[in-house]
DNA sequence: AGCCTTTGACCAGCG
DNA sequence: TCGCTGGTCAAAGGC
């Protein structure tokens, strides 16, 4: 879940750091907001509408919120309350917004609608106030009105006009009227004018930020739409009850969000943003419409699902776009994307219209990583640290989904609908996805692993928070930030050291950098046709060599390795192959399967010396997965025959794996009796200082370590069971590489 | 040098 | 088997 910093972000670029509605938001929201573990309720419940409890409560919660809303104006001239539980431990968030940014962000009381929830529950703590990730209030406010520099248009948001009390709308709970006043006095005006959370009875999990227009503005009904389909997490329904009954109404329902979880446990994140434009007063003019438009695309385009026209980053992380489409329904062609991150899972769908504003964004999978550092990400163009937070969205799925999530954002589109009946209005559409995963029950994780300004510890920093596999060392330390409470800029400091280590860091870091591996040899084929599949991601024609270097990516969605390949310049025979990254999964099974190692698939690795095999280069992922990451790639499979390919001559015999299954493979499939060739055992880089291949060989990059195939006399290869723990002995401990 | 977008082609699922 | 559709791939070029 995103909260208002995130969202605070979003309009960074645009909004001066001086008081503003968006700030007056943030505080309103304040912390707790943000910081809230969204309840995860089961499907049914959220179905029901995300109360765990029965209609009647929701019914009950409502009345009090209607009564919360008749005294709202008092009410809410002071929040502090609401952040006061962060507040009391190092500040709250606003305290720290408003030192970073340099003004004061005026607090509210949400003392009122917290003690509207408490009496319907006496478990309810806190008011919880949910926003969805990707989208919360503040983005929602984020609308043309509320530029600054633009505020010409009455409106509740812009100041230009307070709230009064709308009884006539269902879901409003403010009201305004004309009352022109600059924007500097709008929460004056919003203080004395009522405003106050009213629960949707009928909106599930969705909170609206209402404020009902009575003039010439249009009403602009914000839902926030909460579809928070968390069912294993142990959220507390209170929590989702009070949650929920949260609920703040804007005239326009510009925004609507749901989360669905696939069979597999996978969360699929949707958010749709309808920008009723039509609806509400209907008295909207043309000027203010456009404005709206605008304000869509800064809303939601760049804050929430970072559908920049360009870079698709304003979420805060980076992605690729790896296809356009023009899908039949869709009045616009949608764009696919992959988060760019090496382990990362994720992609998502991104639906833009001509004009480049975003429709519809569904997010696929779980960040598995933290949020790109805002130096490394594709800036929104704010300056202000504290605006360098956005939502995020798919992370809030939790990182322990890790690779592990496979979600199928079709069933997504389809449960979300299910579960969120109203998530597409009649009118115009402006959707963008936001979600909330399965892992909401710590979304402080993801939440805190993206954002300096984080959320409190009381967020439910994941400390379990861990990965399947072993991951990179590197990919440790950045994850191990994951769950720090971003207190202070040291942390974000140290976080992005971390993750720029790669490129910058040398001497005792080096021990944890990627391993890059040069491989030279004269057959093409071999060397590329590794086992692995890639995808080539660019081409370049490199200086000093007239032949041009291809570039790859592993296609795994967890893999981190790339190479890049191009002919040697002297000998247009020979490939030099430069491997960089890690072993984090087997060697995908081959297309043309007929030649993988069915026996040790089936058998298992510990067939050693049992399991004969003539193909031992892509042993199948049934096998050892991984489980030895201290093994590097080299020494997984360094370099062995391919008795498939004898027919090719000696030279080019040659699999490069990234993994140590290889290794298992070769020693306990693959070299069974009847091998008919001796393969060239892999040796771990620490070991290979011996016996270079005629024909391939291992180029060592300046100053990192040697790795070469080599053929180790007192192994025996061929049937020993043993060989695995012959070699496993002989390497160096620690980090390799 | 590395990564990105664009865009047509390809592939798999489905009826 | 065919066509439709959504999703992905990959060459080429740009940033």
């Amino acid at each position: 879940m995103a909260g208002i910093d995130d969202n605070v972000a979003i309009i960074g670029d645009w909004v001066p750091p001086n008081p503003s509605p968006r700030s007056f938001y943030s505080a309103i929201l304040g912390d707790d907001i943000s910081s809230r573990t969204i309840p995860e309720p089961s499907r049914e419940n959220r179905i029901e509408g995300l109360f765990p409890g029965s209609r009647e409560q929701m019914i009950t919660g409502n009345t009090d919120k209607k009564d919360a809303t008749q005294t709202g104006g008092a009410q809410f001239t002071e929040l502090a309350p609401f952040s006061g539980q962060k507040s009391s431990s190092r500040g709250g968030l606003v305290e720290r917004m408003a030192a970073r940014a340099g003004f004061n962000a005026p607090r509210l009381n949400t003392e009122s609608i917290r003690s509207v929830d408490l009496s319907l529950n006496p478990e309810i703590r806190s008011p919880y106030l949910t926003i969805p990730p990707g989208l919360s209030p503040t983005t929602l406010l984020d609308s043309p009105v509320f530029l600054s520099n633009s505020l010409a248009q009455p409106s509740p948001t812009t100041g230009k006009f307070s709230f009064v009390t709308n009884g006539n709308s269902k879901n409003s709970t403010v009201a305004s009227e004309p009352v022109d006043k600059g924007k500097d006095n709008f929460i004056e005006d919003f203080n004395a004018s009522s405003f106050a959370f009213k629960p949707v009875p009928d909106s599930g999990s969705s909170f609206f930020i209402g404020a009902t227009s009575k003039q010439s503005f249009p009403s602009i009904e914000v839902s926030v739409h909460t579809e928070n389909s968390l069912q294993s997490h142990g959220v507390e329904p209170t929590k989702v009850q009070s949650q929920n009954r949260n609920t703040l109404h804007f005239p326009v329902d510009f925004s609507r969000s749901a989360t669905e979880v696939d069979n597999g446990g996978n969360t699929v994140m949707t958010e749709k943003r309808v920008f009723d434009t039509a609806g509400g007063s209907g008295e909207h003019s043309p000027c203010l419409d456009e404005q709206q438009h605008e304000g869509d695309q800064r809303a939601i385009g760049d804050s929430v699902a970072g559908g920049g026209s360009g870079t698709p980053s304003e979420d805060g992380y980076n992605w690729r776009k790896y296809g356009q489409k023009q899908v039949k329904g869709s009045e616009y062609p949608r764009s696919y994307y992959k988060c760019t991150h090496p382990n990362c899972p994720v992609k998502k769908k991104v639906e833009r219209s001509h004009e480049g504003h975003i429709t519809e964004i569904i997010y696929k999978g779980a960040h598995n990583h933290p949020k790109p550092p805002p130096n490394r990400r594709a800036a929104i163009g704010s300056s202000n640290p504290l605006l360098d937070v956005q939502p995020d969205v798919p992370e809030q799925t939790g990182l322990q989904g890790g690779m592990d999530n496979d979600p199928v954002w079709s069933s997504a589109q389809k449960g979300t609908a299910a579960g969120t009946p109203e998530w597409r209005h009649d009118n115009v559409e402006v959707t963008s996805s936001a979600s909330v995963g399965p892992e909401f029950g710590n979304p402080s994780s993801s939440m805190q692993a993206q954002n300096g300004n984080n959320f409190e510890s009381g967020d439910a920093v994941d400390a379990s928070f861990t990965f399947s596999n072993d991951e990179d060392e590197d990919d440790r330390a950045t994850h191990g930030s994951v769950g720090y409470d971003g207190e202070g800029d040291e942390s974000e400091s140290k976080r992005r050291k971390i993750e720029t280590y790669p490129t910058d860091m040398g001497g005792a870091t080096r021990a944890i950098r990627e391993p890059r591996v040069v491989v030279q040899t004269t057959s093409e084929v071999d060397i590329l046709d590794d086992g692995y599949r890639w995808r080539k991601y660019g081409q370049k024609v490199v200086k000093g060599n007239p032949n041009p270097r291809s570039y790859y990516k592993c296609t795994n969605a967890g893999c981190t390795v790339r190479k890049h390949v191009e002919r040697a310049s002297h000998d247009l025979k020979s490939v030099i192959t430069t491997y960089e990254g890690k072993h984090n999964h087997d060697v995908p099974a081959a297309r043309n399967s007929s030649h993988v190692n069915s026996v040790a698939s089936s058998t298992g690795p510990v067939q050693a010396g049992t399991a004969v095999q003539t193909h031992v280069h892509r042993p199948e992922p049934s096998q050892i997965h991984n489980s030895m990451t201290r093994f590097e790639r080299s020494a997984a499979y360094g370099s062995f025959s391919l008795p498939g390919r004898q027919q090719l001559g000696p030279a080019p015999s040659f699999s490069f794996g990234m993994n140590q299954q290889g290794l298992a493979n070769l020693a306990m499939a693959g070299l069974g009796p009847g091998q008919p060739k001796m393969p060239v055992m892999p040796v771990h880089p620490y070991l290979a200082q011996q016996r270079p291949m005629n024909e391939m060989g291992f180029l060592l990059p300046k100053g990192e370590p040697k790795v070469e195939p080599m053929s180790e006399p007192s192994l025996n290869l061929s049937n020993n069971p043993s060989i695995y723990q012959q070699i496993m002995s002989r390497l160096p401990l620690g980090p390799q590489m």
